[in-house]
DNA sequence: TCTGGGGTCCTTCGGCGC
DNA sequence: TCTGGCGCCGAAGGACCC
C-alpha cells in the first residue's frame, strides 16, 4: 500500500466515544482495601521468594522508587517500610468482575484488555452525546461498589483513549476531543505508545525519533525498514491518529500454559522430569478449566544464564487426553536437550480446539501424581490449616474466636496475623501459636454488586 | 540477591506441494 | 524431467503488555 493511501485511510469515528478505563495500581489497591492497616502505607505485591519480582507497587511505594517488574529485593531496599504481599488472584478477579459489570452499564460493547483494563464503545450505548458524564458517573459507581479508583481516558480512537487514561493517572479523567488530538499526541514520547517497548524505542532513537511528532515526520519506507513491515505500517498510521481498531468484546484464547521459576536452579534428569510433570499438571488443570483440547505442546526451558529456548511437539490431531499431552510435554522437554542447570520450566498448549476429545473408557487411569521435588517449594494454595510451609504473606486466614485476618509471617509455630478485613478498623499484628490456636486458610471475602 | 507469570503478535526460516 | 517461484504451514525466537 502506498503511503498516501495509508495516511488517507478512513477515519471511522468523528466523535470521542472510545473510553478506556484502567484501575490504579490494581493489585496493591485491592490489598489496601481488604487490609485496613495498609491504607496509606507502601505496599508491594508480587513474588515473595528469593527470585520474586514486583507485580504492582502502591503509589506510596512508587514514591520511594519501587516499580512493577523490578526485582522484589531491589524494591524492598528502596521502600523498606513496604508491606510485601503474595498475590491473591481470586480476590483481584472478583473486584475485576465488578468493575467490568459496572462498565457494562455504559454500553454492550466492552472489551476487557486485562484484569484491570477495558475499552468501552460509547457509540453503542446511551452516552454517545455526553462521554464525560458517562465517565464521571461510572467512576463514582465503581468507587462506591469496590472502593477502588479507576482512571478513564476518552478519545476518538483506542490509541488516544488509552494514552488519555495514562495521562490522567492516578484517579483521573481526561477527554481528548478530536480537535485537540494533535496537541495531545505530538509531544508524547514514543515510548508512551502501546507496542513500542525498549527494543523498538532504541531502534527509533537511532533515527532521532523520540516523540510522536518525530515519528510523524518519518517516511513509511524508513519505518518499515527499521521496525519491520507490520510495525512500520502500524506506527506510520498511529502517528497520524489513524487507528480504526474497533472495540471488540471477547476474543478467543489462543494458548494456555504454566511455568515455574525455581527457588534454586535444578539439575539432573530425575528432578527435571518430575518438575516437567508438575508444571504439566498445572497447565493441564488450566486447559481443563478452559475446556477442549490442544494439538501442539510447547516446552520452555530457561537456563541459569537466562538463555531461553522452546521446543514443540505437534500431534496428528487435537486431544484433551492428559496422558497424551503429558507424553508430548516430556518429548518436547527432551528435545530441548537439557544438560545444564535449569532456572525455569514451562509447558503450554497451542492450536486449541473447542471440542474436547472424550476420554476413552479403557484408558482413563489417572496418571500417578508426580513425585514431589522437595527443594522446590511450589505454591499449593489448597485451603486447609495454616502451616509454615503453606504460609504466604497476605493470605486470608480465620480463627475460631479471633475471626478473619491475614498472614503477616509464620516462623515455626508462631504465626503473626492481623485480624482485620474490609469493614473493620485497622488491627495491630498479633502472634498466634499454631499448635494451640490453629488457623484456617480461607478464600478471600469477595465483594458483590449489592455491596 | 539482577531479571515472574500469564499471555499475544510478529518475523524468519525451512519444508513441502503445486 | 528439472528448476524456479509461490503460498502455506510449522517451528523457533523475540518484543511487548499487564
Amino acid at each position: 500500500m502506498d503511503p498516501a493511501q495509508l495516511a488517507d485511510a478512513s477515519r471511522l469515528r468523528t466523535r470521542a466515544t472510545v473510553l478506556h478505563a484502567d484501575a490504579d495500581s490494581f493489585f496493591a489497591a485491592v490489598e489496601q482495601r481488604d487490609k485496613p492497616s495498609l491504607r496509606g502505607r507502601p505496599v508491594l505485591v508480587g513474588g515473595t521468594g528469593p527470585r520474586g519480582v514486583v507485580s504492582t507497587a502502591s503509589y506510596e511505594a512508587r514514591r520511594a522508587g519501587a516499580r512493577s517488574a523490578m526485582s522484589m529485593s531491589r524494591a524492598r531496599r528502596l521502600s523498606p517500610a513496604a508491606a510485601v504481599l503474595f498475590p491473591r488472584f481470586e480476590a483481584y478477579s472478583a473486584y475485576s468482575r465488578l468493575i467490568m459489570a459496572t462498565l457494562a452499564t455504559l454500553s454492550e460493547l466492552v472489551e476487557p484488555l486485562s484484569i484491570d483494563e477495558a475499552f468501552v464503545d460509547l457509540e453503542a450505548g446511551p452516552f454517545a452525546d455526553d462521554p464525560a458524564r458517562a465517565a464521571t458517573e461510572v467512576r463514582a459507581r465503581i468507587r462506591e461498589v469496590t472502593g477502588l479508583a479507576v482512571s478513564i481516558g476518552i478519545g476518538r480512537t483506542k490509541l488516544v483513549a488509552k494514552l488519555a487514561s495514562d495521562a490522567g493517572k492516578p484517579d483521573g479523567l481526561l477527554v481528548v476531543e478530536p480537535a485537540d488530538e494533535d496537541d495531545f499526541l505530538l509531544p508524547l514520547p514514543v515510548r508512551a505508545v502501546p507496542g513500542i517497548g525498549p527494543a523498538t524505542a532504541a531502534a527509533l532513537e537511532r533515527l532521532d525519533v523520540r516523540t510522536v511528532a518525530d515519528l510523524r515526520r518519518q517516511p513509511l519506507d524508513i519505518l518499515t525498514m527499521t521496525v519491520g513491515e507490520s510495525s512500520g505500517v502500524n506506527l506510520f498510521r498511529l502517528a497520524r491518529g489513524i487507528d480504526p481498531r474497533p472495540v471488540a468484546p471477547s476474543t478467543e484464547r489462543k494458548s494456555v500454559g504454566a511455568e515455574r521459576t525455581f527457588a534454586q536452579d535444578i539439575f539432573g534428569a530425575d528432578l527435571i522430569a518430575a518438575a516437567v510433570d508438575r508444571v504439566t499438571d498445572e497447565a493441564l488443570r488450566r486447559l481443563t478449566a478452559h475446556g477442549g483440547g490442544a494439538r501442539t505442546v510447547v516446552a520452555k526451558v530457561r537456563f541459569a544464564d537466562f538463555t531461553t529456548l522452546t521446543r514443540s511437539v505437534t500431534l496428528a490431531q487435537p486431544t484433551a487426553e492428559p496422558a497424551e499431552l503429558r507424553a508430548a510435554a516430556h518429548q518436547a522437554a527432551r528435545a530441548a536437550g537439557i544438560n545444564d542447570s535449569v532456572r525455569l520450566l514451562g509447558v503450554s498448549f497451542h492450536n486449541l480446539s473447542p471440542h474436547a476429545q472424550l476420554t476413552l473408557p479403557w484408558d482413563d487411569d489417572e496418571p500417578a501424581p508426580a513425585a514431589a521435588v522437595d527443594d522446590v517449594p511450589d505454591v499449593p494454595l489448597a485451603l486447609g490449616l495454616l502451616t509454615e510451609e503453606n504460609a504466604r504473606p497476605g493470605l486470608d486466614v480465620e480463627h475460631d474466636t479471633l475471626g478473619r485476618g491475614w498472614v503477616v509471617h509464620v516462623r515455626g509455630r508462631q504465626a503473626t496475623v492481623r485480624f482485620e478485613s474490609v469493614d473493620t478498623p485497622p488491627a495491630r499484628s498479633q502472634v498466634v501459636d499454631l499448635a494451640t490456636d490453629p488457623l484456617l486458610l480461607v478464600p478471600p471475602l469477595t465483594p458483590t454488586l449489592d455491596a
